[in-house]
DNA sequence: AGGCAGGCTTTTA
DNA sequence: TAAAAGCCTGCC
């Protein structure tokens, strides 16, 4: 099956933005990504037209599952390089990062798991966690995987279970978030209609998510645009770079889009630096 | 009320 | 030893 797309869209940018934890890499242009119960193998053939292993129907998922029908090359024109060359720059060098709609839980509990972590601590923990609490699946290669597993999964593990996941003092908060869920406390699915202070202190609630958290949950599990996570590294970008304030107004609703791009670009500009 | 210090698990550099 | 896509509690 080929998919086409004209839009933005790099596999490798995605895949270090940070958004998602369980991507692997098989070759130089081709990850394979979990989703729900199932597991999608993607390879990038250049001029726009990617490989996919999967079916008619299953073609649809994976557009959304890529957010096709959101025009990033517009929104990342939408910065004027006169006034906030910055941001131009960023957005240039960035593009082909896309907002993915991935599934909300999976979003809510890989980004509690996170906090106060780097990415590879991330990975190995959520990959723990599946394997102890998710379901074993086939993919359509016939090789197994687990899927990420649902509130009352987790909820069936002891404390014991959880902790080997190197969740540290996560722990309990892996466990309130699946308690919210499964108890109703906190709907996801109703969130992912609702507005943006509705979701963020329905997520806040959830002893363990702060605003930060929620924000991340916002923009990559509830597909909210215009939520603007503030973590230690954009501090910086925006102490650095925008000492008179940053215009959040001019790029509504897009400020999520833009934040990934800053990101992105700072921390690559960080790497690079120290090599 | 809202800001701040200190603690928290584990991994990585 | 410090920092890592932080948050909670207690104190003021």
């Amino acid at each position: 099956m080929l998919l086409k797309t004209n839009d933005d869209l790099d596999l490798g940018k995605i895949a270090d933005s940070g958004q998602c934890f369980r991507w692997e890499q098989m070759g130089p242009d081709e990850f394979r990504i979990p989703y729900r119960e199932r597991r999608l193998y993607i390879k990038d053939l250049g001029a726009g037209r990617f490989e996919l292993d999967c079916t008619v129907e299953q073609e649809a998922d994976s557009r959304r599952y890529f957010d096709l029908d959101e025009d990033y090359r517009s929104i990342r024109s939408i910065p004027d390089p006169e006034k906030d060359p910055f941001l131009a720059r960023a957005a240039e060098a960035e593009k082909g990062i896309r907002i993915l709609r991935q599934d909300p839980w999976e979003v809510t509990v890989s980004f509690i798991i996170s906090q106060n972590r780097s990415i590879p601590a991330i990975r190995r923990s959520v990959e723990l966690l599946c394997s102890a609490a998710g379901r074993q699946c086939l993919d359509d290669r016939g090789e197994a995987f687990y899927a990420f597993p649902s509130p009352r999964e987790i909820l069936r593990l002891t404390d014991r279970e959880l902790n080997e996941c190197r969740l540290g003092y996560r722990c309990r908060y892996v466990r309130a978030a699946a308690e919210a869920a499964e108890s109703g406390a906190l709907d996801l699915d109703l969130l992912t209609r609702a507005d943006c202070e509705t979701a963020r202190s329905a997520l806040t609630a959830i002893c363990g998510v702060g605003i930060k958290v929620a924000s991340c949950v916002q923009l990559f599990g509830l597909h909210q645009l215009n939520s603007f996570p503030i973590d230690t590294w954009m501090r910086r970008i925006l102490a650095n770079e925008y000492p008179q304030g940053y215009p959040f107004e001019e790029y509504t609703p897009y400020n999520g889009v833009f934040q990934q791009y800053m990101f992105a670009y700072y921390r690559n500009e960080h790497i690079r630096g120290r090599l």
